[in-house]
DNA sequence: GGCGAATGTGGTAGCGCTACCATCTTGATC
DNA sequence: GATCAAGATGGTAGCGCTACCACATTCGCC
């Protein structure tokens, strides 16, 4: 009575499994972990044990001794966001019932917070990482790269993975979208853009490639401003468009949120949408499409690249190789009402 | 050389600090975790030797010496959901800089689902949990009750608290929700509602009692749906409603997304919103006041309910008393233009 | 039939940290 | 000046698990 659960408070161990069962600890440690490295017979023995006893294995000891644990740790720049709820829904049906823990870590779009978020998680020996774009600091890539585990870059794509991506290109999302309101014949079409991180900022390069390059560019009609995206603001992005440059005649919004505030306003302001105003939204939010009228956006695959990343660093943590290392997962143009033509 | 870091990866380890230092084991470890318990002499220099070795404490090693983990569980029954997404990034920012992990779990609104998930996060010896709701299965509850750690109940309150309880009452958001669109004027009241869970079921209870207190209840006007809650679906629910009940004047969604939908059919339809149909939602989503027109809803404070839900918890587990055990942090009814009243 | 490989099982020694108790100092109290 | 309390520090012994190696048994193969 004197080692007994004095500190343990009293659950069973992995000792008492192996006593019960007749059988040494470390052979109940493998039934558990790699059933088929036992026999059939000792496997239903410890399997009996586990189940008289409830037994539920320690996963800080197991952590402790085994030098990893069962963690993915993941780094998304926004709790808030509609995009990164998606892509958290995803990577936790990912997991299936495999009995990984996910440690969430919001960056609030610093590379800074980043950095140290990636240091504590780290400190933990985390099964996997995965992290959001692919503008990490100097240093994040340093820790990411001696991370010694799986690392998945997600939402973007890029040539140089530190170990794995999957995403797409916000680059040609972008220009997808401008160029199919200059097909429709809009030809005063603005930018309307907030929070401006590293993707809004490269799918503002798509615009600006495909509005250029039909010699629609103009400056003024590009509205951004580095607050954090709504609907509202898309309301008075739109008003603040508009004053100044009257003539605007059809807006791609960096995201749905400011899209449907665009709506919203036009509804108010009495500007027909398609024929005065068209409007081009971004991720295909659940509303887009019967919102009145439907709206034209980019349908990015959030959901399956939450999924994917996962099961891309499971598969890479067990022994296999993925390729390809970099997986881009395209974007669909989904043409509605909002972008149906100038008068 | 034989047994420095033969496993660890070699981290510096807290025996490492502690040669450094010059002191015992057990001082760094005192340092670490109440620095005024150890002299202010003591603590310069360990804390200099941290920073020399760059020493991360191994958390994984603390929780098994310790038997307790600095990591709080939280259950949730959706991750789709907006309301969540709040309730989630305001336990984030409880958190502040407190070095405690969140373990989070999607019970997919299933009790059994539940226990299950209470049972792994309980095999962490976590620091405290939060789950959603109060009607926990009774072995759900005899679980949280033998936790021995800090237990909020958020999002709705009760009588019965297992520990500490957060949220307002659903019944009395659906009652002033309907009481003011009979206030307004409308007679033929609806009710649409998705996902119908035990939160739903108290708001319909709500508007429920208040259209029988005046008169006007009509179970025809009632028109619920298991299926997850949309914009789409409230679209849908709608046209359904109209179909079964032309005279509905006006409807109580269950909550922001139907009546987003409602309120882009009714534009479709050609309803004329609030005059045709007068809408109210429930959870004041930020869209919902630049929506054309306004909708009605009742604020809901779900971010002040998951930050103060973290801070009752790490209040307790500092050992002091938490008073009230019940918080009720109340809603608001914000009166905006979908709710201005029949012709 | 002897050899190495493959397979199954167990013993030992930690992983890095903290609970518990012991020890030592200091200062206050009578 | 002896006594005690309070505060500061250290030593020891694990927490529950798994890495590593050792050992026993079986099997295939020339």
């Amino acid at each position: 009575m004197k080692s007994r659960s004095r500190r343990g408070g009293g659950r069973p161990t992995i000792a008492d499994v192996a006593k019960l069962a007749g059988v040494s600890a470390i052979s109940v440690s493998r039934a558990l972990r790699e059933p088929g490295r036992v026999s059939d017979e000792l496997r239903r023995q410890i399997e009996a044990a586990v189940e008289t006893l409830g037994y539920v294995p320690d996963p800080n000891a197991r952590a402790l001794a085994s030098a990893r644990a069962d963690v993915i740790g993941v780094l998304v720049p926004s709790l808030t966001n509609n995009v990164f709820a998606d892509v958290v829904r995803g990577i936790y049906d990912g997991l299936g019932d495999r009995s990984f823990q996910i440690q969430m870590g919001n960056t609030h779009y610093s590379g800074l917070e980043e950095e140290r978020l990636l240091q504590v998680f780290l400190g933990q020996r985390p099964a996997a990482l995965i992290v959001s774009g692919l503008d990490q600091t100097p240093a994040a890539c340093k820790l990411l790269e001696g991370a010694g585990c799986p690392v998945v870059q997600i939402m973007e794509i890029g040539d140089h993975p530190v170990d794995m991506m999957i995403g797409f290109s916000h680059f040609e999302g972008g220009r997808v979208a401008t160029q199919h309101m200059i097909d429709r014949g809009y030809k005063r079409i603005g930018f309307i853009g907030a929070r401006m991180d590293p993707r809004s900022q490269r799918r503002l390069a798509g615009y600006r490639a495909a509005v250029e390059a039909a010699g629609l560019y103009d400056p003024r009609l590009v509205n951004t401003t580095p607050a954090p995206s709504s609907v509202s603001l898309g309301c008075e992005l739109l008003r603040d468009t508009l004053a100044r440059t009257p003539t605007l005649d059809a807006v791609f919004c960096n995201n749905d949120d400011l899209a449907l505030g665009v709506l919203f306003e036009c509804h108010r302001a009495g500007i027909e949408v398609p024929r005065k105003l068209g409007i081009c939204g971004f991720n295909d939010l659940e509303m887009m499409h019967v919102a009145f009228p439907s709206v034209t956006t980019i349908r990015t695959h959030r959901y399956e690249i939450g999924r994917r990343a996962v099961t891309m660093a499971l598969e890479k943590l067990s022994g296999n190789n993925v390729e390809p290392a970099v997986l881009d997962l395209g974007f669909e143009l989904k043409i509605r009402e909002s972008t149906a033509g100038p008068r």
